[in-house]
DNA sequence: CTGTTAGCGCATTCAA
DNA sequence: TTGAATGCGCTAACAG
């Protein structure tokens, strides 16, 4: 179905079916008949070709490294927010983390083509800087640094920073339930430290630099034997804490790159503590509640995940303004589509930490 | 930058370009001046405009109610393994859960256009039907049974059977920890079920329905006042769990009918049985061993889902092949975009019950 | 108010 | 092999 199809059934000019639809001078009569016409056929306009004709597609196209994550939907459902409640439509791709198909739903977007495109940044390549430095549309970096595009992102330095004085504080204290069961081998025990790539600029080194600078704050090293790195999994943060679990023994607190790491982290513990307390010890229905008992192991994370928060209780953890950043991320970017508005914006949100 | 200007600056035919572009007739000569204008100038070809001539896109777009969810990313990564194995990218539209965005959203894809939906299911209106009837590209749904469209659903209701039955056998063998803190005023003890709207034919209904003729098989009745209705959120699982353990005190396991709501379900129980136990009681410290110790209710969900198993150790729940759907249902659609496969296919996944 | 006309950027005839 | 010409479906001038 076509317009002009449309408009030979109704007697007029495509022109006029044009118009009805968009609203454009045509009397009552044509109206009609254009009206009935539509209706009986169910014809849509080809919003393609109106794209193509008039450069507005009241589109934006948001880039994520993933799917499931409480971060990435708090992002976008402020995004969602700004763009509906002003008329645009929002449409989302998923990377899986990888840097070259960022690249190419970039692109895709950039020609598709959407009013603006969102990226939700991990990391930024030469061919990331490349695109931003060239795109024929508008882009908003949300959730890294980049001098190549308007950017929102976290004061994740400051957040590792007090995330490190909180840990400090914590092995000065004595453990809550059993100070007598102290690590041995140390003053205080040891902090560990599960941090993603460097390539991050913001989580993998911006975290984990202010989490050690928190630590020095309080005279405490965060020590290499105590550092692992994992990507943005689960699975990985088990992985890894599994490893610090048993190749070091004086281990008081975990702290994670984020909240999915945590998690993984959490599952460790369990698991290694019920390595070590022979099956027999304990009946199977109290091993979990003997479990959590007896460890005197913490972990910490970043994002404030509330699935997280509702199972377990709650760990210590920073909250970061994840759906601010959407809506400040998708006001800029109207701003700049609309208005043209010119002057680069470079935009730091700050945190809270959630003890 | 289009074409013609690339043309003119190579000093060829737009068409010489355009073969360049897509693998035409093209002596080695023009290849190479092309080649050189093209890196010169940063051209890159309008998808668009392509689009419009060759009604190919390339490109499947899959609606989905909610971007942060283990379920809905499972599916989604299906499909773009399938997809990108077969040289296709893929859109993500999400709907809040809100149908008219649904219909919204599918429309746009539809004129956009795509090349194939792929539309993951909850509540199927009669905009629905009427938008799979009329659809002018190929739609798969996943997750919903439907007539309209070639659709790939699970087994809801026999896995709702299977997990009644689990749950009558559990409340006939004595409670693991302690026989003799069995609720009274009953001889069980009472399951109760937490399930969302009826709207959803295979959430809503299926799995409730599988549920209840999986107690009765066992001889048990699912008491209307031991059941509530939540919306597929933790917060709403949560009050929906909170709101059975004040009004009844005789519940022995809470079944949800997804893993989310059950995450709520088990922090609404943390949370009453800390109400319960007064502050004075025990350590703040080891109040929440204290409180899992003492809790004889058990919770049991839908989905499988890895974050709640790892940080909680794991529920019983229903593993649904939500990965497998996703191959599956893009693969149909591959099918009927590039074979024109016309004969409609309805295909049912079957689950395995995790205890 | 209305219809005619001329493209938007590209791929594909067709004739050379 | 190549280029000129045509049209995908639509909107925006323009002249009426």
């Amino acid at each position: 179905m076509t317009i002009k199809e449309i408009a030979q059934l109704a007697g007029v000019s495509s022109a006029a079916v044009s118009r009805y639809l968009n609203g454009g001078y045509i009397s009552e009569e044509k109206k009609d008949q254009i009206r009935k016409v539509i209706e009986e056929t169910g014809y849509q306009p080809s919003a393609q070709a109106r794209i193509l004709r008039t450069k507005k597609a009241c589109l934006v196209g948001v880039v994520v490294p993933k799917i499931n994550s409480e971060t990435i939907s708090r992002v976008t459902a402020g995004i969602e927010q700004v763009l509906s409640s002003r008329g645009y439509q929002m449409l989302l791709a998923s990377t899986d983390n990888d840097p070259v198909k960022e690249i190419t739903y970039l692109k895709l977007f950039e020609s598709y083509p959407v009013d603006g495109i969102v990226l939700i940044g991990t990391v930024i390549t030469g061919d990331h800087r490349k695109f931003l430095k060239n795109a024929k549309v508008p882009v908003v970096v949300v959730g890294q640094y980049t001098k190549y595009a308007n950017c929102i992102y976290h004061d994740d330095h400051g957040a590792g920073k007090a995330m490190g004085k909180l840990v400090a504080a914590r092995l000065k204290s004595p453990s809550a339930g059993s100070a007598d069961t102290a690590p041995s081998g140390s003053k205080y025990g040891k902090a560990a430290y599960i941090g993603v790539t460097k390539e991050d600029k913001a989580v993998g080194i911006a975290r984990e630099d202010g989490f050690r600078s928190g630590l020095k704050a309080e005279g405490i090293e965060l020590e290499p034997e105590y550092i692992r790195t994992a990507d943005f999994t689960m699975d990985a943060g088990y992985r890894a804490a599994m490893d610090l679990l048993e190749s070091r023994d004086d281990i008081r607190i975990i702290s994670c790159a984020t909240d999915t790491i945590a998690a993984g982290a959490i599952e460790a513990l369990l698991a290694h503590r019920r390595k070590e307390i022979p099956r027999s010890a304990v009946g199977s229905a109290t091993r979990m509640q003997y479990i959590l008992d007896h460890s005197e192991i913490q972990v910490t994370g970043f994002g404030d995940n509330q699935f997280l928060k509702a199972v377990t209780g709650g760990i210590s953890t920073v909250h970061f303004g994840y759906k601010t950043s959407g809506i400040r991320g998708a006001e800029l970017l109207l701003d700049v589509i609309e208005r043209g508005e010119k002057i680069p914006i470079e935009m730091k949100l700050g945190f809270r930490l959630v003890e």
